[in-house]
DNA sequence: CTTGCTGCAAATAGTTTGCAAGCTG
DNA sequence: CAGCTTGCAAACTATTTGCAGCAAG
């Protein structure tokens, strides 16, 4: 079982060669909000993506927040997931394929990698598909407390 | 397969006994809004809700609708479930335990019991326990276009 | 009657957009 | 230097709230 995010706070010609690979301007703000974004636990919404990056980088706006996100999950560095209440959006740096554990008690998502649990799925479907669906990905929410 | 939700319209009486039975006020709005939310297909915003209701029932406001929704769900009628975008609530009459399809094109939600599939995942963890989480419930969102 | 519900409008929260000035490649 | 990015503020969208009048039990 993984958790997320990333463990160690990356360089920044780390930060830089993750932009310009995805085809992205690397400028101070970009690093700055990327390395928040790897560095944040659980799937964190925009406002504590800026109130992370702040502290180090008084001048990025919450709009430049919104719009860097926008690209890097236009690039694919990041994937956008609901919020359980649906009223905000949290971002996920993790774009494969995994599930979610939720805590009943304190809304905390965790990431949760299970190629066994992929396979069954897959399988599953394969004998028993839709008639009107063709499914593409799937992704299970596991609701329960810790212990 | 089963899609959400009941078929018929239900009957005024009905209506009347489902939120008296719920513990709240039969008021005109309310049956109205429940009926609406009985009838429309998928998982209807609040603003679906009120277009649905508003032609036959022209004074009933968008807040009404709100405040509506809300005591549903307090009265466990309606659950409350994110919008794939993660912008919008949306609502869900179906109580049971159930999966979701979600269609990428039309960002439609329709509902899946598969009771197969639930047996499935109870037995996968049963057998793969996590260390620190207690599992209480299982739901499967899978994404995919129809066809 | 009396308590909760409605309708309206104003308030909030989260996100998006327009545009002049700045920085990256 | 050209064009993408930024910062700011205003605009939007979805939802919530306050309150006087109304209606259900």
């Amino acid at each position: 079982m993984s958790t997320s995010p990333p463990l160690s706070a990356p360089s920044r010609d780390q930060l830089h060669q993750l932009l310009t690979g995805a085809g992205l301007r690397a400028t101070q703000q970009r690093m700055a909000i990327l390395e928040a974004l790897l560095t944040l636990p659980g799937h964190p919404t925009a406002e504590q993506v800026f109130r992370c990056v702040r502290p180090e980088h008084p001048t990025v706006s919450l709009g430049t927040v919104y719009k860097a996100l926008d690209s890097f999950v236009g690039a694919g560095l990041l994937k956008r997931v609901a919020d359980a209440d649906g009223t905000r959006r949290r971002y996920d740096t993790d774009c494969s394929n995994h599930h979610h554990l939720v805590c009943q008690d304190t809304q905390e998502i965790i990431d949760y990698c299970d190629p066994k649990l992929d396979q069954l799925l897959q399988e599953f479907f394969a004998t028993r598909g839709f008639e009107h669906f063709q499914p593409r990905s799937f992704s299970l929410h596991i609701t329960g407390v810790r212990k």
